[in-house]
DNA sequence: GGAAGCTATGCAATCGTTTACATATCCTCG
DNA sequence: CGAGGATATGTAAACGATTGCATAGCTTCC
């Protein structure tokens, strides 16, 4: 079909290997073979074959990107963030949902193993057992970088929020307003951003002398349905919070829809905060407050990460990058209403 | 570092064409060498190296997604229709957005030039004059689709929403709440979706005697921002109109959130229909009237049609698969107040 | 019993590069 | 002038699979 190397080589009257180092050491030849052979390579538009490089320097020049779901809005800035880094190196991004991924009981490996990538962000902090222990094997774990979420074992290097310092954030925002009585809506039990963004919370709230409300509150994943659902939760709970600090912002957008269905009024008779600043946090009624995560950057540290990871720059082992977040304030939360105290 | 074919072989005391045809055409060995070349396979996780086999068969089983903005979450319901059709065919899904792509000068087509991909799904009606050229050529058109958008020359297959279909709900309904000045707010000028469903808000106001305002209303892209700045110009029409068909819902958000600024009331004093259904819509204030495009579908079907393409079914040349849409009727669109009338 | 047809396997070429090593040419310097 | 060191190029062996062709053993059938 097009023209190989071979061809090039005749074309020009030089020797194949005239020709690779031409196109990949041009100061390796000389200015008149360089001329004569990129005339040649220009007029018929070559191009090396990526599949014969690859083979031979034993590389794939890719790494994937794996997602919980590759339907989720959250991960676009992430993939920009990603894209962004790696193509600046030439390595080409790929991305693929677990679900799939694992599909048929394939590996989460096969790309590794197949030598179809050189490396992988894993976005998915939920994998299945046996998924975790593949990872694990030591000429794995030095080609997987985790980012947003993460496995409690393991040491892998990742990146992610400063989760903890977000709810520092709210919860300083909303005890300054006047709030005392704070609850937390949970996300997916067992998630590794729930654990660590309640901990956040339970931890800032003691900082004031304060503490969650007894029993767990909510359940289920982080989406809108959940936080809508857990609006009948909330009416349950005795003596009735007058704040409430959502795992993400999806849930709290669900909160407040199910809480208006019940009559209940935000800010004005509960306040809301959620966690990741996603689009529409900014255009729901009232506007959510929010802690904001950079999710470009996300998606940035974490290629470079990988990326020197691959370049054998071992330096850090259990590397952990941690990102900054900060608290936008919007129109959500209030100081509690006086009425209800008595 | 990893076992090849060769060790493979050598362990199974059978030769390396004799493994190669177990793990590929099973049924073409005996079943005590099948067994005994498995079991080897097995207790060594030995699994072929893509590269080598890819090189040799002339293909690379993944394909490309070239998006406009991999940031834009809009893309992301589609890269899952991508991925999970693509997936269940073995190919891999790798992402791009067109600034990368075309960065310093790099050809569009490098990626299926170096044959690391094997086709070509595009998003981005608004390629630069050459990158346009580039795809015309024969060996490459017939490893491209367009999804979403598409190049009006060229004949490429491509994958779109009845957008005309879209616009006429759109006028339909409001026509129905008896609505008569009609505006559009324009996209990007020359956006061959803007020109679409433009024409679509024509065609159909002309079966109802009715016709826009003159002027041309709107410039710049698809954003908020640009529906933001919008109100002012919609401050100027004379008549004003009753009610606007935005060609996003990015633009209607916007330019809600202008004439807001403005103290005009959505939907009292004008109504507004946006295109997309984005999942913000569902939750600005007013929720948003929109035209719904099945973005997962859209994905699926470029898949697909991809898919085939590549296979050879070079069934049909200029292939055009049209998604039906549908209106969500919302609390942006109201009948027309009477007062304003004298 | 032998030709014809299968089935199962092996041999070796091939895919398109890169690169270690060898070679040839030219320059420099004592 | 000849040794030694650059510099520029060519030769050919990988990289790890797939596959056309050849071969060997077995059936089958007249």
């Amino acid at each position: 079909m097009s023209l190989s190397i071979k061809d090039i080589a005749r074309l020009s009257g030089v020797s194949t290997a005239t020709v690779s180092r031409t196109l990949s050491q041009p100061d390796r030849v000389s200015e008149t073979t360089r001329e004569a052979v990129m005339a040649v390579v220009d007029r018929h538009g070559y191009r090396v074959n990526s599949m014969a490089r690859n083979l031979r320097r034993q590389r794939a020049d890719s790494v994937l990107a794996i997602v919980p779901d590759l339907g989720n809005p959250f991960f676009s800035a992430i993939f920009a963030g990603l894209q962004q880094t790696l193509s600046a190196g030439g390595t080409d991004l790929l991305v693929t949902d677990s679900h799939s991924a694992l599909r048929g009981g394939q590996s989460l490996l096969s790309h590794l193993r197949e030598a179809r990538v050189d490396g992988l962000v894993c976005l998915d902090g939920e994998l299945p057992e046996a998924a975790r222990a593949e990872l694990k094997a030591p000429d794995i774990a030095t080609r997987v970088v985790f980012a947003c979420e993460w496995l409690a074992e393991g040491d892998f290097p990742s990146v992610r929020s400063d989760n903890r310092a977000g709810m520092r954030l709210a919860v300083d925002h909303l005890v300054g307003l006047g709030h005392r009585d704070i609850a937390y809506l949970s996300g997916p039990g067992g998630n590794v951003l729930d654990t660590e963004r309640r901990a956040g919370v339970v931890e800032s709230l003691a900082s004031h002398g304060l503490a969650l409300p007894g029993p767990r509150f909510g359940s289920g994943d982080f989406s809108l349905e959940a936080g809508r659902a857990a609006a009948a939760e909330f009416l349950a709970l005795i003596p009735r919070p007058t704040a409430v600090i959502c795992a993400s912002d999806q849930l709290a957008i669900g909160l407040a829809s199910g809480l208006h269905a019940h009559g209940l009024r935000v800010p004005d008779d509960v306040s809301l905060v959620g966690f990741d600043d996603i689009q529409t946090a900014e255009f729901v009624n009232p506007p959510l407050t929010t802690v904001r995560q950079d999710r470009l950057q996300i998606g940035v540290q974490a290629a470079s990460l990988l990326l020197r990871q691959l370049a054998g720059a071992n330096c850090a082992p259990n590397k952990i990058v941690t990102l900054p977040v900060s608290l936008q304030v919007r129109g959500s939360t209030a100081a509690p209403s006086l009425a209800r105290k008595p």
